[in-house]
DNA sequence: GCCCGCCTTTCACTCAGTGAAAGCTGCGGT
DNA sequence: ACCGCAGCTTTCACTGAGTGAAAGGCGGGC
């Protein structure tokens, strides 16, 4: 044992499963072993104890995909579909309201993640997908869980490059800054094509006695877009959930993970 | 070492996970060695690797959930996210037309998971939760599951006892066969108040080249109920999604030749 | 046929994992 | 204040689950 000595098997299941991203859903033996850094037996040895589990399943092809098995579990995230199930309903009245996509996001680390989505047919294409991650820095929904982030989370994305996604992002940490302390003055956050030329987003938080723990944004063609008038519409139903959270919702009262290292990701 | 010899770090880790379910969503560390059978020290060492990684959360409160970084890799599993992301709209189609209950499940192992759920505000409630399982004897889309379900698995349903559900519910095994025999006859099925009292529910199957992967239905109140009329509806919307799955299906699935980008993510 | 890439299995070694036991820590009762 | 208890965390010496190099399939292209 002299590839990595010191590494749990625990870290080493881990790995496997950090291995399947949204561009690789599918991978062969071989991939598999490679993107978790392990000698081949030994990927194949785990993936076998993952596969009769459920936690993968093997296509004809050979192919290990995550299994539904994992999926069952990964539904019983508080942050995730527990979240997802209460805010469902309100996200469908804002649909209704205004026709354009609605987002649900929280934060994990240093990026965010998209818990749901409602994708207008008629409104402008959004590129996210549910479950998948972004940037703090640009989108709606990003500035108002950067703003209410713990200080140490807001020092670590403002110490990082932030990266450019149109000319108008902002990527001056001071500029950010100044950005977020506006966001917790008026109490909701604009992405005015940060993150797409022919996109504006509008966000609200999403509280609970513990903090933000989530937020929810209006995703809009630019050009039809009125920051002003939508704002009012997120934030209620921003406090719409928020008092529904706080009421039936104790479980998502987990301690705010804060990251110590971003060794795992 | 003489608690359980042979048994796998591996498997000792699933079966942390496997100790959430949706009644106990949240466990104490006491709660978790229990339920997954290892002794204390055990589930406390692996639980903080699991915390690390983020697989499981830890509240304030010293329970802990599952973690919303494995809800993130939950949401890669082809047959859960992948299949609903497809589905959605034709459910919501399937909705905009009636205005019922729409539902969306796999089969796993003996039982069905539920993918997806569309439920009408005014429609009949139904009791089922999104990652949910039940039993495949008495759901309109449990009856489509097991009826075009392998041989084995349908004489390892018909072997065991079939739970009662309500007086309608079919627990004679030589009648669920016949029963299923007219499914695949006419292609859909008929839950007749065999679940709860005041519900009906009419399931089509969705096929793939390798068969059938899913079922849709919709569940309607009894009293209001015609089969006859949502069948053709039902089994419609059975087949546009089985021809979306598959030409997406081979994409994901099969090695047939897609624009090729090895990059590593 | 022969090679090559990918997967699977073997085997002897050894360190990651183990659990009993001891040590914390916080809380409720008196 | 003190005690007792329940739940959590850490220690420590032992050991078998896990290991990876190497060898053995297997299939498909040339």
């Amino acid at each position: 044992m002299d590839a990595q000595p010191g590494r749990s098997v625990t870290s080493k299941v881990l790995a496997l499963l950090d291995a399947f991203s949204p561009a690789n859903p599918a991978l062969t033996l071989t991939e598999l072993a490679r993107r978790a850094e392990l000698p081949l037996p030994t990927a194949h040895r785990r993936a076998a104890e993952l596969v009769a589990w459920g936690a993968l399943e093997r296509g004809e092809d050979g192919r290990y995909r995550i299994g539904l098995r994992l999926w069952e579990v990964g539904s019983l995230a508080p942050r995730g579909l527990g979240l997802r199930e209460l805010a469902l309903p309100i996200m469908e009245d804002l649909y209704e309201v205004t026709h354009e996509n609605v987002q649900l996001a929280v934060r994990q680390d240093l990026e965010l993640v998209f818990i749901e989505r409602i994708a207008g047919r008629h409104a402008v294409p959004v590129l996210t997908r549910v479950g998948g991650r972004f940037a703090l820095h640009a989108t709606g929904v990003g500035l108002i869980l950067l703003a209410y982030a713990p200080a140490e989370v807001q020092e670590q994305v403002l110490a990082a490059p932030l990266e450019r996604y149109t000319e108008l992002t902002i990527t001056d940490p001071r500029r950010l800054r100044r950005c977020l302390a506006e966001v917790r003055r008026i109490g909701y956050a604009v992405s005015d094509r940060q993150v797409t030329m022919d996109a504006l987003s509008v966000a609200a938080p999403i509280r609970t006695p513990d903090g933000v723990v989530a937020a929810i944004s209006l995703v809009v063609a630019h050009d039809r877009a009125d920051p002003l008038a939508l704002a009012p519409l997120v934030q209620a139903a921003g406090r719409v959930l928020s008092r529904a959270l706080s009421t039936s919702y104790r479980q998502v009262a987990g301690g705010a993970p804060v990251p110590s290292r971003h060794e795992t990701q």
